[in-house]
DNA sequence: CGCTTCTATAACCCCAGTCTGATATTGTCG
DNA sequence: CGACAATATCAGACTGGGGTTATAGAAGCG
């Protein structure tokens, strides 16, 4: 499973959320995706199973507990993958940004490019992937 | 469909890749996914169908061709929801370094408190998805 | 006008992923 | 030890997203 992959459910989602405020346990977590999502507890076990499984979350045994925690490398790696497109939006508010404030506010070495869209297109066969 | 499940499949993240570099007309998009994914026509125009839908691409037509580009929008959501844990990893480097630097990679307690991704736990209740 | 090219849609099938109830496993406490 | 609590795993049912073939629709061309 993708990176994009494990993100794209809400129940783990939301439970990344809750685990970036702290370390919780899986009764903590569980209590709070079934309230919200009204799933059985071996659903949430499942998602956090996965989310271990694939090192979004870590583990530490507590007693008769499991005290769960982000592992933020595999955001880090979507972070990563976006950052080819980040240009794409900054470039439109800084273009915006230049709009209003006349010409003042020069934002230097904009790396002489072209406005948004309209790109030269590389010769294919860069994967990247 | 979330944004995070459209980028869930591997075709899809590769025509965003495609589009990066500009501008493309379904038929030249189509010709290079085909060839390395091995799937039909009808397969690579319901990708495209499914990234316009969701916002992914714009369509611009020229006589017969239809020429897809990349739209960041949702892409810049994508971004907003990382930002929450961007902290994490800068931290985590920034104490490795920190470590090093020093001379005494000193093992963190395993079963202590104190670990590095520790934060004050927020009252719950702060969906934010 | 018909023919070809480019692209999208329709109708259908299939399987990976997610749910549930039942049960196993592990740890704590009296 | 036995009961209880916390969590994981199993086995099966269900679903929807992605694939395919067949076909439709629109624009260019002789």
């Amino acid at each position: 499973m993708h990176a994009f992959d494990i993100l794209g459910d809400p129940v783990r989602r939301r439970i990344i959320e809750l685990l970036a405020d702290g370390e919780m346990s899986a009764g903590e977590v569980g209590a709070i995706v079934q309230r919200e999502f009204g799933i059985s507890q071996p659903g949430v076990s499942q998602h956090l199973r996965v989310l271990r499984e694939n090192g979004f979350a870590t583990v530490r045994p507590q007693g008769t507990r499991r005290l769960y925690a982000v592992d933020p490398t595999p955001l880090q790696e979507l972070d990563h993958w976006l950052e080819r497109y980040r240009g794409f939006w900054s470039q439109r508010l800084d273009a915006l940004g230049t709009e209003i404030a006349r010409g003042r506010i020069r934002r230097q070495a904009e790396s002489g490019e072209g406005r948004a869209g309209r790109r030269p297109r590389r010769p294919a066969g860069d994967a990247g992937d």
